[in-house]
RNA sequence: AGGGGAGUCGCCAAGUUGGUUAAGGCACCGGAUUUUGAUUCCGGCAUGCGAAGGUUCGAAUCCUUCUUCCCCUGCCA
C-alpha cells in the first residue's frame, strides 16, 4: 500500500496506546493478529477488523498473523479455512510466516492445562450441562460450587488423563479453572476450557477427543505468538478479566493486552456469520459468493474494489461507540475507488430502438472517444454509428417531467460522442407501447456545438449493427429492511429476518455493449457510461464467447428524486 | 447481588492532562465547469457536546445527581 494511504489512516484510542506503549519502551515493535474461526465466509465486518489488525501492523512496520481459530471441530471445514486465506489475500493484506491455528497449541495447551491442575486451580467437573447452568446461578444470584470442585490434584490429573485418553463420553465430563462461583462476572464462575468432544478436526484429524475453548486457548495462543496488542470486538470486554487470568496463572512469560472495539453495523445488510449460512443453505442467495450478500467473496464477484472496502474501513474509524452504517457509505467508497480507474464504455441496458432517418452512408460520421475523460493514457476507440441505433428507454419520454434534460417528442439531444438528434415521430403497437423512434440527425453538430441554440442533455447509444450482446445482472441491495434482524412483531418478538429479503434485488437482462468489451478477463471493472460500474463475472464471464457483467453500483444520480 | 461498556451535526469521528471562534470525513444544500444529470472545483453546514445542577476568570473536558442505548447467565467463537 502506498505511503500516502498510510499517512491518511487517521488515529483511533487503540493506535494512541500503541504509540504510548512504542514511547514508554513498553514494546519496541508491534505485532497483532486476525484470529477468524474457519466457520463461515468472511463478511464486510471482519473486513473492518482485517483493515484494523493488518493496518496497523504496516503503519508501525510491525506484524500481522493469520490465525485460524479452530477449537470446534463440529463446525469449521477447510473450504472456510482456504476462503479466509483467499479473501484476506485478496483485500490486499499478507501475513506474517505461515498461517497460524489455535489447533497448532494443543500441545501446549494441553500442558498447561496440566500446569494448572498441578497448581490447584483446576478440576475436572462431572455436572451435565443443565446442572452446570443450574449452579452457575443468574445475573442477581451468586453461583453455588461444583461437588467435585476440591477433587485432589492426583484425582484431577488422573481424570483428566483418561479424558484425553477417550476413556469417557461426549459431555460427561469437563475441565473447569477454579476460580469465582460469586464474581458478578458470570465469565469468571469457574468457566469450563477443556470438554470432550468426538469429532474429526481439520489438522488433527482424530488425534483428540477433548477440545480447549476459546476463552483460554486465545489468550494463551496470542502470548504464544507474541501478540502485542489483541484487537477484538466489545462483547469480548466482559472476558477480558479471564483473558488476564489466565494468562496470569500459567508460566508464559507474554501478556498481551486485550483492546476491545465496536462492531460494524451495516444496513440494509446481515453481519452474523450464523445468518449468512442460513441464507446459504436454505438457498435465498446462490451461494456465499452471491454479489448480494456482503461477504468478502460477495462484495468481490459484485465488483467492489479491495481499494474501496479498505476506503470504507477507514472512513468509519474505529472506536467503542455504537456504529451504525448506512449501506450507501460503503458504496460510496467504493463508487469513489472505481472513478479513476475503470474505463468508460457504453451500453444499453433497456433498449429501445431508434431509426437515424437522415442517415448517408459514406457521409454521416464517427468519432473515437477516450476511455476515461481525465486519463488520456487509457486510450480510445472508434464508436461506430449505423442508420438504426439503440438507446435507453429511460431516456425517452413523451410527456417529459420539469426539468428533463433527456431525449422527447420534437426534443433534442445530444448523442454522446455523436450528433445531435431530434426526434420527429414516435412508433407504437397495437398496444401503444413505445417500439421505435425516428429522429434525424443534425449534420453540424459531430464535435462541434450546435448553432444558435444549446442542447443540454446527453444520452448514450449504441450502433444496432456493432453492438455485442450481453448478460447484464442488475443488482440491488437484499434486504428492503435497514435492519432486517431486529425487527420485531406485535408479540415483541424479533421477526425472521429472511422475510424483508428484496424481490428485486437481481434482475438479470440482455444488454447491448460495444465489442471492446468481448475479450475482457473475468472480474475487468468499466463504467458503463451514465448507469453506473460493471464488471465481467468472476465465473460466468467467458472472454470471447459469453459475455456477463454484474452491476457493481449506480453512478450517483442527483436527478433521480 | 448484578456486572461490563457507550452517549459530540442526519451517519461516522477528533477532542483526554480544563484555555481563544468544537477538527476532519460522509451525506446534504447552494454555485462554477462539464458532450456522463458522473467527475472536478468553490462556498454553506453544532453559541452546541444525553439532561440538570455545581466548581472555576474560563468546562465537551473536573464534581454531583439523573437519563438513554448496547453487551453478558454455550460443554460457541
Amino acid at each position: 500500500m502506498s505511503q500516502e494511504q498510510a499517512a491518511a489512516t487517521p488515529s483511533n484510542f487503540i493506535r494512541q496506546i500503541i504509540d504510548s506503549d512504542l514511547a514508554s519502551g513498553k514494546h519496541q515493535a508491534i505485532q497483532t493478529r486476525f484470529p477468524p474461526e474457519p466457520n463461515g465466509y468472511l463478511h464486510i465486518g471482519h473486513a473492518k477488523s482485517i483493515c484494523l489488525n493488518f493496518g496497523i501492523a504496516q503503519d508501525y512496520q510491525g506484524r500481522c498473523n493469520l490465525r485460524m481459530d479452530d477449537t470446534n471441530p463440529e463446525k469449521e471445514n477447510d473450504e472456510y479455512a482456504k476462503a479466509i486465506e483467499a479473501d484476506v489475500r485478496w483485500l490486499g493484506f499478507d501475513w506474517h510466516g505461515n498461517v497460524r491455528h489455535t489447533s497448532d497449541y494443543f500441545p501446549q495447551l494441553h500442558a498447561f492445562a496440566i500446569e494448572l491442575i498441578k497448581a490447584g486451580k483446576a478440576y475436572v467437573c462431572e455436572l451435565n450441562a443443565e446442572q452446570m447452568r443450574e449452579y452457575r446461578g443468574d445475573f442477581q444470584k451468586p453461583g453455588r460450587n461444583s461437588p467435585y470442585r476440591d477433587r485432589s490434584v492426583a484425582e484431577n490429573l488422573d481424570l483428566f488423563e483418561r479424558m484425553k485418553n477417550g476413556e469417557f463420553e461426549d459431555g460427561s465430563k469437563t475441565l473447569r479453572l477454579k476460580i469465582d462461583m460469586g464474581s458478578p462476572n458470570l465469565n469468571l464462575r469457574d468457566p469450563v476450557f477443556y470438554r470432550i468432544k468426538r469429532a474429526t478436526h481439520i489438522k488433527t484429524g482424530d488425534q483428540w477427543c477433548i477440545y480447549p475453548m476459546y476463552d483460554y486457548s486465545h489468550c494463551i495462543s496470542d502470548a504464544l505468538e507474541g501478540i502485542t496488542h489483541s484487537l477484538c470486538t466489545l462483547e469480548f470486554e466482559d472476558h477480558r478479566p479471564l483473558y488476564d487470568w489466565v494468562l496470569d496463572n500459567i508460566s508464559i512469560g507474554c501478556h498481551p493486552q486485550q483492546i476491545e472495539f465496536s462492531r460494524l453495523e451495516l444496513l440494509y445488510s446481515i453481519t452474523s456469520k450464523r445468518k449468512l449460512n442460513q441464507l446459504v443453505t436454505e438457498g435465498l442467495v446462490n451461494g456465499w459468493d452471491d454479489p448480494r450478500m456482503t461477504t468478502i467473496s460477495g462484495m468481490r464477484r459484485r465488483g467492489y474494489s479491495p481499494a474501496g472496502i479498505r476506503l470504507f474501513a477507514q472512513r468509519i474509524g474505529v472506536s467503542k461507540g455504537e456504529n451504525i452504517i448506512d449501506f450507501s457509505i460503503l458504496e460510496g467508497a467504493v463508487r469513489e475507488t472505481l472513478e479513476g480507474e475503470s474505463p468508460r464504455v457504453i451500453a444499453v441496458v433497456n433498449p429501445l430502438k431508434v431509426t437515424l432517418t437522415n442517415f448517408e452512408p459514406g457521409v454521416t460520421g464517427s468519432r473515437s472517444a477516450p476511455f476515461h475523460p481525465h486519463h488520456e493514457a487509457m486510450g480510445e476507440r472508434e464508436i461506430p454509428i449505423a442508420p438504426t441505433l439503440w438507446i435507453e428507454r429511460d431516456d425517452f419520454a413523451e410527456e417529459p417531467p420539469k426539468g428533463w434534460q433527456r431525449l422527447t417528442l420534437g426534443g433534442e439531444v445530444r448523442l454522446r460522442y455523436s450528433y445531435v438528434i431530434k426526434c420527429d415521430e414516435v412508433v407504437k403497437d397495437a398496444n401503444g407501447e413505445v417500439i421505435e423512434l425516428k429522429c434525424s440527425i443534425d449534420p453540424k453538430t459531430l464535435g462541434q456545438n450546435p448553432e444558435g441554440r444549446k442542447v443540454k442533455g446527453v444520452i448514450h447509444w449504441i450502433s444496432a449493427e456493432h453492438a455485442i450482446e450481453a448478460e447484464v445482472r442488475l443488482y440491488d441491495r437484499l434486504f428492503t429492511e435497514p435492519r432486517p434482524d431486529a425487527v420485531r412483531g406485535e408479540d415483541g418478538q424479533y421477526v425472521d429476518f429472511k422475510q424483508f429479503i428484496n424481490a428485486e434485488s437481481l434482475k438479470t437482462v440482455t444488454a447491448f455493449v460495444e465489442q471492446c468489451v468481448r475479450d475482457a478477463a473475468p472480474e475487468t471493472r468499466y463504467q458503463f457510461e451514465r448507469l453506473g460500474y460493471f464488471v465481467t463475472d468472476r465465473y460466468d464471464h467467458q472472454p470471447g464467447e459469453k459475455v456477463v457483467f454484474n452491476r457493481t453500483v449506480t453512478l450517483k444520480d442527483s436527478w433521480a428524486k
